[in-house]
RNA sequence: GGCCAGAUAGCUCAGUCGGUAGAGCAGGGGAUUGAAAAUCCCCGUGUCGGCGGUUCGAUUCCGUCUCUGGCCA
């Protein structure tokens, strides 16, 4: 039984080589992706196409409209269960929060609880608050970062204990016992920005039409930079060329982040060829 | 060949009434524990085209050369 952690920035190629690896020793893939759970959304979250994936069992795939919720709590548990009726798995994407929570589990912390939540975020100054509750999140956190501020207050309202306490249990449970391979490529940006022309006639406008005609203008998929500027495009406020150049450097400034995980991770890319005499001998071995 | 306008950050340019310079874009670094393609923080030394001159001091003024545009021949 072998499992493949294979992340990497985007346009780095890695899902081509996933599903070749998939098909040669028979095993399932997981999408490791924050976009491509989205149903109806696939050509501005570079998804895999029904004749890429032919053959190979995938999931996390299409398993949400953009309006509805999903977390990594979640993402772990589908891994796990695909891992378990499985021979062989490939977890494959470039999300690498989710991966990381595969290789560092995550602590025993609730699931979000949107009218809490909601609550915290319409303080004035939920930092101050915080700084009262859980001294030690507040000092942590910067005081413009009210994602986590709010979330570290939630996590307080809903269990009664400080987020940091519980981080201070330790994880939940083990990590996935799984080999961790990381790719990139020094031409990623150039890769991007042919990618991004690329999905203009593969229906990139129509897509995002379609998804704000379907009144999901608000959700978190069409808030994110994959589509972002496409609906300032179809709604007249931003020209094609300004929307492509906008999207494209987004995209660029991902795969950099992306890039900063791994380091800070210590994952350092390897060629596709090491990958896959890495996943041949995990499957042999 | 003559005249005019330029030459400053990777790019486009601003600016310095003489005290060695800053915007946008691009780029780089970091944080990250159920929103993660989200959210947040930080980062600008560059022969100011070359060489001379004036000056305590020149990227700034003057001369000259080179290059690039434009106009006139």
């Amino acid at each position: 039984m072998a499992v493949l952690l294979l992340g990497g920035t985007t346009a780095s190629g890695k899902s081509a080589l996933a599903v070749s690896l998939a098909r040669e020793h028979g095993a399932a893939i997981v999408s490791a992706d924050a976009m491509t759970i989205y149903r109806g959304l696939s050509v501005g979250t570079a998804k895999p196409t029904l004749a890429e994936r032919m053959g190979v069992p995938h999931f996390a795939i299409d398993i949400r409209d953009p309006d509805e919720p999903f977390d990594v709590a979640e993402f772990v548990a589908i891994v796990q269960d695909v891992v378990a009726a499985h021979r062989h798995t490939i977890v494959v994407g470039g999300t690498t929060f989710w991966l990381s929570a595969l290789v560092r589990p995550l602590a025993d912390l609730p699931p979000a609880s949107p009218d809490v939540r909601q609550r915290f975020a319409e303080m004035v100054n939920p930092h101050q608050e915080l700084s009262r509750i859980d001294p030690e999140a507040a000092q942590r956190l910067h005081p413009n970062d009210r994602v986590r501020i709010v979330r570290a207050l939630e996590v307080h309202a809903v269990t009664g204990r400080t987020q940091t306490a519980i981080h201070r249990d330790g994880a939940r449970g083990p990590a996935l016992d799984a080999t961790v391979a990381w790719m990139d490529r020094d031409d990623v940006y150039d890769r991007i920005n042919a990618r991004t022309m690329a999905m203009m006639d593969c229906g990139y406008v129509d897509e995002t039409a379609d998804a704000l005609r379907r009144g999901y203008a608000d959700t978190k998929p069409l808030k994110s930079f994959a589509y972002r500027h496409l609906a300032e495009l179809v709604t007249g406020d931003l020209s094609r060329d300004e929307a492509i150049r906008r999207t494209a450097r987004d995209t660029r400034h991902y795969a950099k982040k992306q890039r900063t995980w791994a380091r800070n991770l210590g994952w350092t890319a390897r060629s596709e060829p090491e990958i896959s005499a890495l996943f041949g001998a995990l499957v042999s071995g």
